[in-house]
DNA sequence: CATATAGTCCGTCGACTATCGTACATTGAG
DNA sequence: CTCAATGTACGATAGTCGACGGACTATATG
C-alpha cells in the first residue's frame, strides 16, 4: 500500500490552509507537535469513528502537514515541522501559539 | 444597512485559515496588504463575477478579515491587521511571506 | 486457525461552497 | 429625471466536506 506524501516543493498554501481549518485536525496537529513522537491515528481522543479518522488523516498527509509511515497494524503520524516551516516559516508556530479554543485534548 | 464585523475577541482560527483558504480570498488579502488603503470591490481584478465577489468579501468580513464601510455607491474595503495580529500573533504575516503561488494580481 | 487490533474502502447523507445569471437598490453625475 | 456605476438579493447548479455505517484487509497474538 503506497501512500503518497506531496513532496517539500509541492505545498500548497490554500491547500495547507484548507486542511488546518478543521478543529479535528487542528487538534490532531497541535498534539503531534506536543509529543514530538509518531503517534497511530488512534491514539488522538478525538470523538469520531475510524472512518472519519482516515479521513482527517488523509486530507492532512495529502496536504504535506503529516507523514505516515506503516508499522504493523498501526500508521505513524509525524508532523512535518521541519518542511512546512521551510515553506512557510512562522506559519506553524503562528497557528500553534493560538490557545486551543474550545475544548481540545 | 448594517455591516456585521466580529469583534476581536470574536477571531476563531479555524474561521479564519478557512477563510484564508481560497485562491481567490487570498490575491484579495495579498492586494489589500500592499496597498493599505481602503479599496472597493471592484478593484481587485477577479476573474469573477460581481455576485461572487459580494461573496468571497462577505466571507472574509465574516471572519474578521476585512472591515468594509459604505463610500457611496463602493464599499471600502480595509484589513484588519493590527486585529489579526493581537489575535494571531505572525500569522498573517507568515501567510503574506509567501510567494502568490500561480497567477495572482 | 481463531481472534483482536488498526485502518481502509465504498456508498450515503445533509450541509455547505463557489460559481453563475438576473433582477433590484442605492448613489452620483449629467 | 435619466443614466451609469457599484454592489446586494435570490435563486440555481455543480461540486466538496464532514460525518456515518458496514464490509473489508492486513498484521499481530493466542
Amino acid at each position: 500500500m503506497y501512500l503518497h506524501h506531496p513532496t517539500n516543493a509541492e505545498l500548497d498554501l490554500p491547500t495547507v490552509l484548507h486542511a488546518l481549518s478543521d478543529p479535528q485536525r487542528l487538534r490532531i496537529v497541535r498534539q503531534l507537535a506536543e509529543r514530538a513522537q509518531p503517534c497511530a491515528c488512534s491514539s488522538f481522543g478525538l470523538d469520531v469513528t475510524k472512518s472519519t479518522l482516515t479521513h482527517h488523516f488523509r486530507v492532512l498527509r495529502e496536504a504535506g502537514i503529516v507523514s505516515q509511515e506503516i508499522d504493523g497494524t498501526s500508521k505513524l503520524n509525524t508532523l512535518r515541522r521541519a518542511d512546512i516551516d521551510t515553506r512557510f516559516p512562522g506559519l506553524l508556530d503562528a497557528v500553534l501559539a493560538t490557545e486551543p479554543t474550545p475544548a481540545a485534548a
